[in-house]
DNA sequence: TTCTCTGCAAATGGTTTGCAAGTAG
DNA sequence: CTACTTGCAAACCATTTGCAGAGAA
């Protein structure tokens, strides 16, 4: 964790810019995240727990400036509402995302299924990838699985 | 064309909607920029030019509405701003986009090339898919092509 | 009549910005 | 000193909504 800091400082610092405790709040909220996809206002509530004297609005200039320097990935899922992810170190990110449209939640799939439809493209259609995305919507499994038991129990 | 309006009016009469001016008016746009990711707003200019009257809340009522019977896509590129397109007749929409992140061009893809990993998404993750999106940002081949030729001409 | 639909204006809500004050090198 | 930052409040802007009037069945 303190690493992971350490390294966001530097990425920061190289480009002139500091780790402000604000910043360093943001940052370890979302690293205790990771797994979520939080939106500004989620990572807004979460560090004011920590420093409640931080404003939205340097929230969003944090996540807008870690997005920049690629720390972030910043997305949309189409709810109205930005939501950001730590880049992993790879150069690419190749996660994909399953979209339950019962429950909204958002698991992730860390294999990159895409390369070779990636170099097809590249080909076939002269178009240099630099970035993709790729997501699911659909039934996640934990819903799969509430649906089969709740079928199972047939107490209606 | 008159032929798609046909089914659409049908579509909409079959839920008790009605394709009034307006709605007609907007589809037509649609359809004369079947090429296009119009916004709304894109829309609403669009159709003002044949039907000054209409109201830009008219616009995003129908286009809201042509979403809900699945006509039309509503998609989100990240720009802020809600763009449509119209479905095919195939149950599945099965295209992807390729976003030239130095023009801005969206063009598609109409090939599926996610069915066997929707299969083992299914299998694999218990995840039953529903509907997918798969955009890759990049640079377009007119991009390449121009680059290649103000290479040529070394004229700088 | 009754229910849908429309245009307008106002409201909403996520995000951005202007600005004066704070802070680090 | 100089440049970067911050909190606050106001501004922005795409989209939605309330409402009274218009229109179709």
């Amino acid at each position: 964790m303190e690493a992971k800091i350490d390294k966001i400082k530097q990425q920061l610092q190289s480009q002139g810019y500091k780790l402000t405790p604000q910043r360093e709040a943001t940052v370890r909220v979302l690293l205790e995240n990771e797994e979520d996809h939080l939106s500004a206002e989620d990572v807004f509530m979460l560090v004011k727990e920590k420093a409640p004297e931080i404003g939205l609005a340097t929230v969003y200039r944090t996540l807008e400036l870690l997005s920049d320097l690629h720390v972030l990935e910043k997305m949309n899922f189409g709810d109205g509402v930005a939501r950001y992810d730590l880049r992993n170190d790879s150069s690419h990110h190749h996660h994909h995302h399953l979209i339950c449209v019962q429950c909204g939640a958002v698991d992730e799939i860390m294999e990159d299924w895409l390369l070779p439809l990636e170099e097809r493209l590249e080909q076939q259609y002269n178009f240099k990838v630099l970035d993709h995305r790729l997501d699911f919507q659909g039934i996640c499994h934990r819903c799969n699985d509430k649906a089969k038991n709740e079928k199972n129990d047939k107490n209606e």
